[in-house]
DNA sequence: ATGAAAGCGCTAACAC
DNA sequence: GTGTTAGCGCTTTCAT
């Protein structure tokens, strides 16, 4: 007669001391592990919450004890795997030291972020883990901390915000993806990123609000600038967001009097996308055009030739990300800072070294 | 002085109250959106929960209403596209219906999955999405029945346990699949799985727990059963669980008297795992050897020649089951079923026609 | 339309 | 050791 269509009433801690005639103090104190009971008690206690199949109420748990026992995360979206790789860190991070993760997604957009951080501080998370869309809108984050909830920023860092971030070391990365490509005789290169941009046209890296974007593009540009380029930012391209942007992009980018002899795609869905628009373009990589592209993504180590690749470590990062919060969450005591992770450049085969033609 | 270290307390509602100057109780009923309220009186608790930055304590909020507003997600692993891809569609569905998700990886091991499943009950979400590890240790799941929760299976089923489930059609897919290899001429075809075995040598399918692994290797076994080969089950093989492990199955395969000229891969990342051994050994595709991979992942649109792939359509499979588990939550009157999303064959490049030389 | 008060299931003082 | 009691922040009767 108990398990008709739907339980009801669900088992709680009262039955079960009922069950096992005790206090409901005494059944609390076993079922939850805490202070001091009898062995013979405790024995009555968990038979009794066996039989009734008692499960606690996590809920009421973290509402006497304050804490929640979640870590959440929002990312920009987690289908790339960017993002999946890096949840995989966290979440292994987090479950070491007992913690589970609530993931939300935030698909580059602030309000969706905004809403999404709102409701998981509402979930009274423990901590949180946030790729901010942007960087120049730090408002909801602020009060991410003045709610005194722990926070650690993910791949891009906001420095007037005071908290934690781990990050690639954007700026080198690109850098050395760039000399490589200079080493190798090209000098004119191109920068594609899927970001969003209203005006194609780019004058001001100092409005790019994204802070690995913006470092990896003026690693690319101070390497350009040094090996001569008349107009740097010429061949900075945005808007590759999807497979018929892209197309777009390219098209536009290759129809140049001069177009660029090789390409930087800043991570590897838009490399991907590129990929397969030079493949539909008829052009073989590296004769016609040599590629980099950021990630080690499945798809970089099969094509032909297999794609050179900024290896970005995006599991360690993930994992730092999560230890850091737990570090913060059990209050230990730590300076603020930018933890970075080193990347490296993974020579494939999809660069072709060139002799110059014709200057600039 | 109120926001010095870490703001010990948060807003209440209570504290709303005050500020407006009103109960407890109405402030609730305007903070809550529930009950009436007159204009003027629901003005100034909102100017006033603005100005003390009030934000629900949904925790709170879930004791009282009993649900929680999330959806738990148990999937094998996150890293793997094709549950990233579902879980996108899941999130999609639920997010329309003004659901949250909280994800939980069971690495297909059936203690991590069922750990998973009680903490997300204990969590008290209204629902729960689970890809079970095994199709014969329904007692958790029955668990989950009992306590009323609703409930979807995702990828497998689990027909004695009366609940829906969305699956692929994963018998007619590998029918189709091995077909199109017959088809072409192939007659010693191997199937490959990710699959962990204690014991490499396959005699009967029955003993498999996995419904959508069980029911491919029956599709596929049919199909060459009704081919005319004389031990179906010779060439099936399991435990591709990495790189390594792949390799040691690839080359016991590839050194038997009469290897196999096809291969149907149970998944993207045994089909990734694959092409690169295939790859190391020098062989190529489909010259050497064909292929067929389930999954329309990433990498395998990209590689020369492109991969045959099964298509799963996976997004659908994870919105189907997001809408299915939102309309049991929300108790519309449905007969339990099974959902089987139809998957169809995508040929590409990565089967050979070839004549038949010598009989089976 | 508004307020007072009782709970949701648990933990945490505080007594005995 | 064990029991009593008072909350946590919200919703929800039940009065008014």
């Amino acid at each position: 007669m108990e398990d008709s269509a739907a339980q009801k009433r669900s088992v709680t801690v009262a039955d079960v001391a009922k069950a096992a005639r005790v206090s409901k103090a005494t059944a609390a104190r076993v079922l939850g592990g805490y202070g001091v009971v009898s062995d013979k008690i405790k024995d009555r206690v968990m038979a009794a919450a066996a039989a009734l199949e008692y499960r606690p109420n996590e809920l009421a748990r973290s509402m006497s004890t304050g804490r929640s026992g979640i870590i959440g995360v929002v990312v920009g979206d987690i289908e790339n795997a960017f993002f999946s790789l890096a949840v995989r860190g966290i979440t292994d991070a987090a479950r070491l030291a007992g913690f589970n993760v609530i993931i939300a997604n935030s698909g580059e957009q602030l309000d969706a972020e905004k809403s999404a951080v709102d409701l998981l501080i509402g979930k009274r998370v423990d901590g949180l883990i946030v790729t901010p869309a942007r960087c120049d809108r730090p408002d909801h984050l602020q009060r991410v901390r003045r709610a005194g909830v722990p926070l650690v920023l993910f791949d891009r860092a906001i420095p007037e915000l005071d908290v934690d971030a781990v990050t690639g070391d954007d700026r080198d990365a690109a850098i050395s993806a760039t000399r490589h490509l200079v080493g190798q005789g090209h000098h004119r290169l191109a920068y594609v990123s899927a970001m969003e941009a209203e005006d194609v046209g780019l004058t001001d890296l100092g409005r790019i609000t994204n802070s690995a974007v913006r470092e990896r593009m003026e690693g690319f540009v101070s390497v350009v600038t040094e090996a001569g380029l008349p107009d740097p930012l010429h061949y900075i391209r945005l808007g590759a967001t999807n497979q018929q942007q892209t197309d777009a992009v390219m098209k536009r980018l290759l129809s140049e009097t001069s177009p660029p002899t090789a390409l930087l795609a800043s991570d590897s869905l838009v490399g991907l996308r590129i990929f397969k628009s030079l493949q539909s373009l008829g052009l073989s990589i590296p004769q016609d055009i040599s590629m980099i592209s950021f990630l080690d993504a499945d798809w970089t180590s099969v094509t032909i030739p297999p794609i050179t690749i900024v290896d970005q470590r995006v599991y360690e990062m993930g994992k730092l990300a999560g230890e850091r919060l737990v570090a913060r969450i059990e209050r230990t005591p730590l300076a603020v800072e930018r933890l970075r992770v080193t990347t490296s450049l993974v020579v494939r085969g999809s660069v072709a070294r060139i002799s110059r033609e014709e200057p600039g």
